[in-house]
DNA sequence: TAGGATTTGTGCGTATGTATT
DNA sequence: TAATACATACGCACAAATCCT
């Protein structure tokens, strides 16, 4: 039979070949938006097969797919390099997210139940430890942890999928000014958003929460356009 | 210097292999789309890269870009499958779809030139023609090259990515329940969509055009679900 | 139940392209 | 300009998994 590795209760097969892809896939996305890859880097194929313990070519495959989504290109006899982020994309790119926030709370709201409720909880607690002691790195973690809970909020899968492509696509740009930028004052203002949400989410407004999440996007764009020029 | 090939204005390069990746990549999925492969067809890697006259590894690589995107799904020992589209899927496209088509005529509209004009209107004459002999293939043809069209009034290019995906994502559905429609009564309405569309953007109003498009979205889905039912 | 046929997944050597000396 | 070093792209053989007899 061999049928021991089904896996989630839908029945949804989960082969371990896949499960492999994903880590590595998760791996490589985040150390490229914490910038333990930072813009031009050059990432060597061989390198990475071996310190995953595995061949080149399914390591290709991951590879392939952070190229489509805007992260990495490779480019024969010269390297797989990691993408800079220009101002063009990145307003594009926010121009639709606040759209996009604002259909989270629209398109398929799912009531969120006690232990989705509990992880906003935990991440506004996390937020609020941090304007004790800010750091660029846990900030931006905190960051993505967020957005992963606020995605929850929505039933509507291919908008769950590009909100979070879209989100991946242009986030390690805040790590890469954090120089220029006060931190302290950045935490604070993510950790009213965050409260302001967890309030909204917590009284079942969905609507209400996608709208601040929006305002939140716009604010963050005019910030990150003031620093730039 | 081997720089002849360069491409485009902007000095953009675009080397041979990944034309030839793009190349495979369209006709795979126009294949799928227009249902020459249909659902739960079985390819055969070998095959097809002896049809492209290449080896199974770039092959896959643009299998791996179809089954990201939800058109395909790879099982070991099985094979390479093309995945159906179920309602539920389906409702979730169309909705968000919708909400994109609105966005298409407000986010970076880009005024058409002349050019866009001349397909718009080519398209349009297509679609006249169509009435006077109905064919669902020649149909489908058709629906695809004026969303081409019609992801030209914005310059926002995430969104135009997006909206593409989402569109051949589910497309084929049409196709598939061709027989239980009134192909005459589609072209009909179709035209009409066209011609309202040509109209708008040929006054310049690409908000109009978005909303125009998105009640046509809307009204398809209505059709569609009586089908199913 | 077992085994062979078939398919995708993987590892590795080679070809091809780029940058540098 | 030519040669060398080194990176990704490719082709092929084998491993692993599934299905059917």
């Amino acid at each position: 039979m061999a049928e021991e590795w089904r896996r989630e209760t839908g029945g949804r097969r989960t082969s371990a070949a896949r499960e492999r892809f994903e880590r590595i896939y998760h791996t490589l996305r985040d150390r490229i938006c914490l910038l333990d890859y930072p813009p031009d880097t050059r990432l060597s194929e061989e390198a990475l097969a071996e310190e995953f313990g595995i061949s080149r070519t399914p390591l290709r495959r991951v590879l392939g797919l952070l190229e489509a989504q805007g992260l990495l290109k490779s480019v024969q006899g010269v390297g797989t390099i990691v993408t800079d982020v220009d101002l063009d994309e990145l307003a594009q790119v926010y121009q639709l997210r606040m759209e996009l926030a604002e259909l989270l709370g629209k398109l398929s709201p799912v009531m969120p139940d006690e232990e989705t409720l509990a992880l906003f909880r935990a991440h506004h607690k996390r937020s609020l430890g941090l304007i004790d002691k800010p750091d660029p790195r846990t900030f931006a973690r905190l960051n993505m942890d967020f957005l992963q809970a606020l995605l929850l909020i929505t039933g509507n899968e291919p908008l769950r999928d590009i909100s979070e492509r879209l989100y991946f696509q242009t986030t390690r740009i805040w790590l890469k000014l954090t120089a220029h930028m006060d931190i302290a004052e950045e935490v604070a203002v993510f950790s009213r958003e965050i409260g302001d949400i967890l309030a909204a989410v917590e009284i079942g407004d969905l609507e209400a929460a996608g709208y601040i999440r929006r305002s939140h996007i716009s604010m963050s764009f005019t910030r990150l356009k003031k620093l730039t020029i």
